[in-house]
RNA sequence: GGUUUAAUAGCUCAGUUGGUUCAGAGCACCUGCCUUACAAGCAGGGGGUCCAAGGUUCGAAUCCUUGUUAGACCA
């Protein structure tokens, strides 16, 4: 006896191994199909699974075993990313727990470290994927900084380089003090705080102040949220426009505490009603000020090292860290009277998204990559949709982020990543090589320097940014880089779709459109699916420090990796962000456990060789029917994208269509058997449904396939056919649709009468085309568990009754009826079929509709009216009849 | 502040080229059933001024304008 409910936990390992025994994901180049591709985003290698990444592979994995079913060479190519920042931080915790300082060992010794952190903890995420069922081809895992994925990343670098797409420079940049690393613009989150605006008097120098007047203004007031700076202010700048400050022009003033001097400059970037329209410049420690700065030809002074504590440029306040400098000076200034006021302001501050600290503008030498031109392509490729974005909202956003883009700054302050093939001389020569000796040959020989030894090159110590190696990833995964002509690349690249967040769109996937056309000439991906992104059910998102994150092994664990499959895809329209609920989860485990039932049924039948009854015919007609029209809903829905309405499509046709309908209509009585055709039917449409259902769930169908026939050793599901839609019968639909109305209205009665099910009730019906009810009247019987139909040529009286089109169907329960009830309903009726009748004949009588709507609309019009009429006739009819 | 997307049932969302009385689905809710595949179930039911106001049209949830509110991205 096989279990009541659908018990996942016994079943998803065991077909897990057997789809990897028979290499059922394994993929390679085969010329007689169609290619079909998809990189995974990779993972960061330090992460666990968590709902965004089951959303997204799940989305990945249904469209690359629906491909596969459909014959094409289907290949999902897994890996993770080193993620320089989130694993050096990981290794200097493990380096800390074991009693060792990152500065106390050298380069080598920690990479050694970090490697040995990586074979041990890393990449478990991709081991939590298998639970999910991801058919990855796990052959082809990539990852980031594997030796010939390192060295596609420096070829890059080199022939960038090359071109001159590649410089270095000093910017001011988002300084990570804590991780002691550059940032791009991308890695930087905004918060908003509240913050005070300090008000604080500078004296103007006594010399040029002392015009005569002895009360005049000594002092200026400047409003500043960073009083730790003043002592890297290089001006004080106003708009020359400003009447209060014109007597200042050309003047210089002191620095409070420090007494340093400092002119007072103008320039009309100053707004003037800002605080008090005094502006003091730190071209060191503001983007703005710095560029002020190089106009007004002002020095720089940083008085900041890389730990965000102040140095002896500073003066005062040296060693201390930039807040506890802040607060100490605040008091100082109090003190010594030059602090006039503080005001609370609402402001922002940018934070590192890796450690979360404070970041510092920091003027720095780093590597940067022109990016204007190499986003042309990528730009006018996504707007003319050559790569088309899901759902196209986002076009707007790419491009109004492409047309505004910045220099990259790939440089890291790091050791965990690709190091930058920088080779500098003494004198500072730049030489850029793949390798230290082939660096050392160049320098000998365009430089005619044959006198240098490999000692007297210095390696550039910075890594690239991450971003820098996976741009390269739908390439470099099929070594194309290194290998620009071999099967693989050749075969499946461009791949197909890519599935990811819109968070990273900018981040990843732009980078990776840019990289595509730039080293293969074409584009990495024809479609970009963007989910949105996984929230809580009050809309907050998904956070460690909220706890409001479930564990996703737990989850599935709980709820079947298919439960837990269907339900993130039951309410995930691409794009909108999906607000999760346990009760989805389990809404997606009692789908299982419905077709789980449906199976024990079937399952449970006993053949005879007796011929088939003429409704069961006809139900199996009507239910291929059902299926081949679902086949085409969700073949278009695929089309676009809208994976979660094919799901909603196949829910559908299996619970109410299939379940309570199909199965419901050819259930032999009790232990009684089934007619062999009967049978048969019903198992080949069971095994479609599992084909069908397969991408989405592809644990319960794979079990329930294996036993529905004899199957050959290592056959599988996933590898059958992908059924495709027939002939639909659309009369035949109609008909049952009939039908099934007027099951319902039965119901209803019973429900109202409150009627055991158990009652066989008596039928009559008063139809002009008793035909229509000759094949299905046996259904109707069984289905309402009514006695023979009768049909009559009058009204029954005394009869409950009700109106499905034309004709009147009458419950004779023998008094039973309450004549006022009858009579409302009856009436209610009768008012909406006028009322349609009324606006029906509106429009047919409108000349200008009947002139402008498509024929076929109108046809439809006039023979909604007839259907109406003959309606309303008969309720007449009933009504009268009742009042009687 | 700039750009942009949205607003439809209690909740989450469909509604494709303006055209079926078009106002839909799932969940939730209410009523009755432990009927022999399934109570993780069965049968039935109630529920919306389609954000507001104008406009275009024979016809608007759908197109246009303005406003309100919310989100996203950028500054």
């Amino acid at each position: 006896m096989i279990s009541k409910t659908y018990a996942p936990q016994e079943i998803e390992a065991k077909w897990y191994q057997y789809w990897l025994d028979n290499k059922h994901f394994a993929s390679k180049p085969n010329p007689d199909k169609e290619p079909y591709s998809i990189v995974i985003p990779p993972p960061n290698v330090t992460g666990i699974l968590h709902m965004g990444h089951m959303l997204n592979n799940t989305i990945q994995d249904v469209l690359i075993r629906k491909a596969r079913m459909e014959g094409k060479e289907a290949c999902w190519v897994p890996g993770t990313d080193h993620a320089s920042i989130a694993t050096e931080a990981k290794v200097v915790a493990m380096l800390k727990e074991r009693g060792i300082e990152k500065k106390d060992i050298s380069r080598e010794e920690f990479l050694a470290y970090a490697h040995e952190w990586k074979d041990k903890y890393g990449g478990i995420i991709l081991d939590q994927l298998k639970k999910l069922g991801a058919s990855c081809d796990w052959d082809r895992t990539n990852f980031t900084m594997d030796a010939h994925y390192y060295e596609s990343v420096i070829d890059v670098f080199v022939d960038l380089y090359n071109k001159g797409n590649i410089y270095r420079g000093v910017r001011m940049v988002n300084w990570d003090p804590l991780g002691k690393t550059a940032l791009s613009d991308e890695e930087v989150i905004e918060k908003d705080i509240q913050a005070k605006l300090y008000y604080i008097n500078y004296a103007v120098s006594s010399q040029q102040s002392a015009v005569g007047e002895e009360t005049a203004e000594s002092y200026v007031t400047i409003a500043t949220t960073r009083p730790e700076t003043i002592m890297a202010d290089a001006a004080i700048c106003v708009n020359p426009n400003d009447e209060r400050y014109i007597h200042l022009h050309g003047k210089t003033v002191k620095i409070p505490l420090l007494n340093r001097e400092i002119p007072i400059i103008t320039d009309e970037y100053v707004t003037m009603d800002f605080g008090t329209g005094c502006l003091k410049v730190t071209p060191a420690h503001d983007l703005n000020d710095y560029e002020l700065g190089i106009k007004h030809k002002l020095p720089v002074i940083d008085i900041l090292d890389d730990g965000g504590f102040l140095n002896e440029k500073a003066v005062l306040y040296v060693g201390q860290d930039r807040f506890a400098a802040r607060r100490n000076i605040v008091k100082d200034l109090e003190e010594s009277g030059h602090l006039v006021k503080m005001e609370e302001y609402k402001s922002i501050v940018k934070t590192s998204e890796r450690t979360g600290a404070v970041i510092e503008p920091k003027l720095s030498l780093q590597w940067f990559l022109k990016m204007e031109e190499l986003s042309k392509p990528a730009l006018e490729n996504v707007m003319n949709d050559t790569i088309k974005l899901y759902p196209s909202k986002f076009k707007n956003t790419y491009r109004s982020w492409m047309e505004n883009v910045h220099d990259w700054c790939i440089s890291r302050q790091l050791w965990w990543g690709q190091q930058i093939p920088a080779f500098y001389l003494q004198d500072g020569t730049i030489i850029v090589a793949k390798t230290k000796r082939e660096a050392l040959h160049k320098a000998q020989h365009e430089r005619l320097l044959f006198a240098l030894t490999e000692e007297d090159l210095t390696q550039d110590p910075d890594v690239l940014d991450t971003w820098f190696s996976s741009w390269l990833w739908p390439i470099a995964t099929f070594d194309g880089i290194r290998n620009p002509d071999n099967e693989d690349i050749n075969y499946y690249y461009p791949t197909n779709d890519l599935v990811t967040g819109p968070d990273i769109l900018f981040f990843w996937v732009a980078r990776m459109i840019i990289a595509g056309y730039e080293f293969k000439g074409k584009l990495p991906f024809e479609n970009v699916y963007l989910t949105g992104i996984v929230r809580d059910k009050q809309g907050r998102k998904m956070s460690k420090q909220l706890g409001n994150s479930p564990d996703a092994l737990e989850l599935i664990e709980r709820f079947g990796a298919d439960g837990v499959r269907s339900g993130l895809l039951f309410s995930a329209p691409a794009g909108n962000d999906l607000l999760f609920d346990e009760k989805l989860c389990e809404q997606g485990r009692n789908f299982c456990n419905k077709i789980w039932n449906a199976y024990r049924l079937v399952e449970g039948w006993t053949v005879t060789e007796q011929p088939i009854i003429e409704s069961n015919k006809l139900a199996i007609d009507w239910f291929n029917s059902r299926i081949n029209q679902t086949i085409k809903e969700i073949q278009d829905h695929f089309t676009k994208f809208r994976i979660s309405d094919a799901l909603l499509s196949l829910y559908n046709l299996v619970w109410n269509d299939f379940c309570s309908k199909y199965l419901e209509i050819i259930k032999p009585d009790f232990e009684q058997p089934i007619d062999k055709a009967t049978f048969n039917s019903t198992i080949e449409i069971f095994e479609k449904l599992t084909c069908l259902l397969h991408p989405y769930m592809p644990f319960i169908t794979e079990e329930i396939w294996q036993a529905l026939a004899e199957r050959n050793e290592g056959e599988s599901i996933c590898r059958t056919e992908f059924p495709q839609g027939g002939d639909i019968n659309t009369e035949l639909l109609a008909s049952f649709d009939v039908m099934f109305e007027v099951v319902s209205k039965i119901r209803e009665i019973r429900n109202v009468k409150q009627l055991s099910p158990k009652i066989v009730l008596p039928l009559a019906i008063k139809t002009d085309n008793k035909a229509r009810y000759e094949n299905i009247e046996s259904i109707i019987e069984k289905l309402a568990n009514t006695e023979t139909i009768s049909y009559v040529s009058d009204k029954v009286d005394g009869a409950i009754s009700f109106v499905v089109k034309a004709d009147e169907f009458f419950i004779n329960l023998e008094g039973e009826i309450d004549v006022e009830a009858e009579l409302e309903t009856a009436q209610k009726d009768l008012e909406y079929n006028l009322g349609f009748k009324k606006a029906t004949e509106a429009k047919l009588s409108n000349e200008r509709f009947v002139a402008n709507a498509k024929p076929e609309l109108v046809e439809r019009e006039r023979q909604k009216l007839a259907d109406a009429e003959s309606k309303i006739k008969a309720l007449e009819e009933r009504i009268a009849s009742l009042k009687g």
